[in-house]
DNA sequence: TTATATGCATTGTCTGCCTAGGTATGCAAG
DNA sequence: CTTGCATACCTAGGCAGACAATGCATATAA
């Protein structure tokens, strides 16, 4: 895996929704996505995963199906809602002010200096 | 208060080693420093500020003296050791790859795209 | 039959932020 | 003197959520 289970947190509901929004649908493919999308940085254990999927099911910001599948068993896609769709604005927005913050701080590479 | 706690949670350790290396040392300052360099973004709740530093200090990474005040109570005042040193070095490396795959994910304005 | 890839789900443990309290000192206002 | 406020530290308990481990189901290949 890569990195520590505390950063994950905050960031994990955004990264799905996003990923979802782009059209990669259902658990598996979601993770794969992530990993391949993070260069391997990211990857949510499926223990993680589909707790965090029916959450933000259950919040109204999914909405799922279950599909057939050539290879293996049926598969549950997933879709955003138009309240989803606000969420992941939402979610963006914060999580681009909150790492700013933490960067200005720690003094790394990609903060905006155009504040203070 | 500003951001989420699942947010803070991943990086508190990171601001607090440094903000502390920068000489602001003990915990009442730690806590309006990090308020004024997030510009109010971050601003943990003393139930968390005090715990961290214990946490940080049972791990090796501070030490702790005690000095008297010329206004209030006595305080606190903490600084890093060599391997808090090592480990703030080791905690900013990690937030700065870690947020910018989130970064990258989401899309979000200040991600490098020099990478993929 | 066994193994591997696909695919979803849950249980139990542990970590750690928060709320809500508490303690102590110094000073100013009433 | 008492009340309030700023300074300054601490802790108990609740709760959310990531993880490891395990299980189940389907399909293909060795």
């Amino acid at each position: 895996m890569g990195t520590r289970p505390d950063l994950l947190r905050g960031a994990l509901d955004a990264v799905l929704l996003e990923v979802i929004s782009a059209g990669k649908t259902y658990g598996y493919e979601i993770a794969r996505e992530i990993e391949v999308r993070s260069a391997g940085q990211l990857l949510p254990q499926e223990g993680t995963l589909y707790p965090a999927l029916h959450r933000l099911e259950k919040r109204g910001y999914l909405k799922a199906d279950w599909r057939d599948s050539p290879e293996g068993r049926a598969r549950k896609h997933y879709r955003l809602t138009a309240e989803g769709r606000r969420k992941l604005a939402a979610l963006r927005q914060e999580w681009e002010q909150f790492s700013q913050s933490v960067s200005r701080i720690l003094g790394t590479a990609h903060a905006a200096w155009e504040g203070i």
